[in-house]
DNA sequence: AACTGTAATTGGAATAATTCTTGATATCGT
DNA sequence: ACGATATCAAGAATTATTCCAATTACAGTT
């Protein structure tokens, strides 16, 4: 059973809308779970977060309000070979580095001015709806 | 039952190691399905049309081989989003343009004398062991 | 050609991530 | 408060892939 009284902690800084998408209890954590600490958590470990707060809270509503927020331009999916999807608030246009020594995942912007279709043999015609670029590597001392 | 008598339909222009990998009847078959006929098929489908000259050929032998190939370098596994892998004979770095509306994959090659570290704003020290570029988008009437 | 050790194949069971289904709960507009 | 709709929870179902154990094939040696 889900309590209906007010909230006694409620979670500052995420308004009630967002995007067009409603923000429940759960989708508030879980978005806030993303930006507080962002290093691309899978559902389950966003779930094992969500549970200290949010204890009745089931990993199929982690996966449902993962994809409303996905759906609604809120946050990013990525995915790495076919690991655990894994989830990024940073809505920049940018790839990911993966550090297979350490297993951490970098943001990596775009340098200014570049676009892709200087680089990028692209056929005739394609119109970009969605760009995913991740590199796996090591990080050595320079 | 497996026969071993002499394959009465051999393969042509396989030979019998490559990459120090031993080219069995399943992984040469298998290797020849990605080179005749090059629109980044999934394990089952490689499995499907494996089962015309290797009626015995198991799901399991598939993954097996295709692991084998692209442990070996011979081919390579291309993943978009999460679902299932796609396996590709061009060895070429390149990336991968899927057409929503057709479901086609284009190989994107990139363009000449172009780096990485130019376009993109790479952790210091990272060295990159593998790149995967995927773009989702349509093909319009140019 | 038989023998031996190793590698590969097979078929089925097991796994893991994700999705689906169904009933309960909460929320919104009236 | 009331009904309509959206969301949530719990567990079952699905799907791609991997694992496992038993058989089979192969390469090298005799």
């Amino acid at each position: 059973m889900v309590s209906n009284a007010p909230d006694p902690n409620p979670i500052p800084d995420i308004p009630e809308e967002i995007a067009g998408l409603r923000m429940t209890r759960q989708r508030q954590e879980i978005y806030r779970i993303l930006i507080e600490q962002r290093n691309h958590p899978t559902a389950n470990e966003v779930f094992m977060r969500a549970k200290d707060r949010l204890p009745n809270i089931s990993l199929a509503t982690v996966y449902n309000c993962l994809e409303a927020l996905v759906q609604h331009g809120i946050i990013r999916q990525v995915n790495f070979e076919r690991e655990s999807s894994r989830y990024c608030p940073n809505l920049r246009e940018h790839g990911h580095f993966h550090d297979a020594s350490t297993g951490v995942i970098h943001d990596v912007d775009f340098k200014p001015g570049v676009n892709l279709a200087d680089v990028l043999d692209l056929p005739p015609g394609a119109v970009i709806e969605d760009i995913e670029i991740t590199l796996r590597g090591k990080l050595v001392a320079p």
